[in-house]
This record gives structure tokens, sequence and C-alpha cells, in this order.
DNA sequence: ATAGTCACCTGAGCGC
DNA sequence: TGCGCTCAGGTGACTA
């Protein structure tokens, strides 16, 4: 669920809520998320300082360190308060001295929550992570150059978080679409100038959907309880056997590190050589 | 090093 | 109504 701009949309609705506020207790419900949940004594009453994101990690920093969480594929937050009932799948809540209670609902259990003291940046989870797409280093160039030699899928090259992070499978299929770039195509194949296109793709489609809170499928909820808008807006992503926006061909679909792939058999010829709308 | 597969887990949707 | 199957937004670990 949460790609990137659910994880920023998240990130912005709960900060006022959370930011500056102390920690005076927590309750975990079901430890076993994807790594077990353990959090230290020293955690509590710390204040929170600030909530920033790192690629689709949620760091909400303390004085000592930072609660680096993960929604995974079908995890959320909100902000309660202790009238709200539990639901099934409510792992985890962080209470504040305000009364307010950060609390985290995620069925699948793929999702994480680490404390991890200054450095924050050297936990395991985030010591690896590619650049960031809404940075000023992501470019056509830094593609480039990571692609040379490559022989995989663009589509995958542009999802491995070596390269490039927070690119998930909705984004890179809306990407690469708008860039006019087949994702079957090899990596080291695609040229520079597509890549600078690619890249101002990546950019615009996912600041589009942080700008509509999200793209919302089956039970994503920002952390303000209010649903992604950016569904609607898809050209690709869940339309296969649809028609084109741009040229009324129809979709088609295949799989691509068994991921679901929807391209524009027309509009994505090659390489990238045209622009769509971009 | 690169590319491909597997695993973790629950729920929704489908055909029968 | 139920059963069995496939699929789903992520990503670290494992294998050739």
């Amino acid at each position: 669920m949460p790609e990137l701009p659910e994880v920023e949309t998240t990130r912005r609705g709960i900060e006022d809520h959370v930011v500056g506020r102390r920690l005076v207790d927590w309750e975990i419900r079901n430890a076993a998320l994807r790594w077990p949940v353990e959090l230290p004594g020293e955690l509590r009453n710390q204040t929170i300082v600030r909530i920033d994101r790192r690629a689709k990690y949620l760091l909400l920093r303390t004085e000592t360190g930072a609660l680096i969480m993960h929604l995974g594929m079908s995890g959320s937050l909100r902000v309660v308060d202790s009238s709200v009932a539990v639901r099934k799948h409510d792992h985890l809540d962080l209470c504040f001295d305000d009364g307010g209670i950060l609390r985290l609902h995620d069925p699948r259990r793929f999702g994480s929550v680490h404390f991890q003291t200054h450095p924050v940046e050297a936990h395991f989870l985030l010591a690896k992570l590619g650049i960031e797409p809404l940075g000023p280093d992501f470019n056509g160039a830094h593609l480039k150059r990571l692609a040379k030699g490559k022989r995989v899928a663009v589509k995958n090259f542009l999802m491995n978080g070596h390269v490039v992070v927070g690119v998930g499978n909705i984004y890179a299929n809306e990407a690469l679409f708008m860039a006019g770039i087949r994702p079957t195509v090899q990596a080291q194949q695609v040229t520079l100038a597509a890549y600078e296109v690619l890249a101002d793709c990546v950019r615009n489609v996912l600041n589009s959907a942080i700008q509509m809170g999200g793209t919302t499928l089956r039970d994503y909820v920002g952390g303000s309880g209010d649903p992604g808008y950016f569904k609607q807006s898809l050209n690709v992503y869940g339309r296969e056997g649809e028609l084109c926006n741009l040229c009324d061909s129809e979709l088609r679909s295949l799989r691509l590190g068994q991921r679901a792939t929807v391209y524009c058999p027309k509009c994505q010829q090659s390489r990238g050589f045209r622009k769509n709308e971009c």
C-alpha cells in the first residue's frame, strides 16, 4: 500500500499531533511484525522533536535517536484518543503526554518498528538506501551512470532501492508510461535523454500523488483519516485491458519480477522516443 | 557483482 | 455458504 506518497501523506498527517509531545507509554499488542518489535526503556519520556521520511521509512526523532517505522504493504498510522476502540490488527499504540495515541494498524504485518540511537542513519535498514527521488541529486545522469552494464528490465531497475528509493510498483508503472519507455527494455539500453525524461516523470508523478494525498487502494488511509484521491488519475496501473488515455490503444499487462506491469504498446514503444504528458 | 526467486502474512475476489 | 485458488501497495535474504 503505502508507496512514498502515502508515507509522506502520513508523515504530514501525524506530525502536528506528535511533534513536541512526550512519549509516556506504549502498548505492543502484537510484536510479530517483520522483525520483532522491542522498544527500549530509555525511549520512555522522550519527546518527538521531528518527523522525517527517508525512502518509505518514517523517522520519529527523539533526543537520543529515532523510532524507525515502515508500513509494509498494508500498514497505516492514525492519531486517536483513548476512547477509540482498538480494531483487529492494531498492533502498537504510542501514547503521548497530551492523551493522543499514535496507533499502528497493519493486517499483513510486513511493516516494522525499531528504535535506533544516534547516528540513526547507521541502522541496517537505512544504511544502504539509494538516493531520494525528490532530492537534488536524482536526475537522468544518475540513472544512466548506475544503469551501465545492467541488463535487468528498466522497471526492475527503477524499483531497486539501491538505485533510487521510494518508487514502488504503482509509480514505476506510471512514470514509465509518462516517459514513454517500455518497462521491459534493458536498463543499459535506455538513453541518457530518456533517463532525463524518466527522472522528471518520477518526480512529477510522486509530487502529484502527494498533492492529492496518495493513492487509495483497498484499506489505505492517511494519518488524518482521509483517503487519497490519486487513484483517479492513474494512467496504467490496474487498467490492463482498458484503453490508453492518450491514444486509445488497449493497455497490455505482463509480469516483471513477479509484479504486475501495465503499459501502452503504442505510447511506450521502446527506450523513450516521446515524452507523454509528464 | 548481477539477476532471479522466495519468504513473511492477511484479506479480497473469483470460479465452482 | 464454503472451499480453494490467485492476487495485492514492500523488501531483505537467499540462490545460481
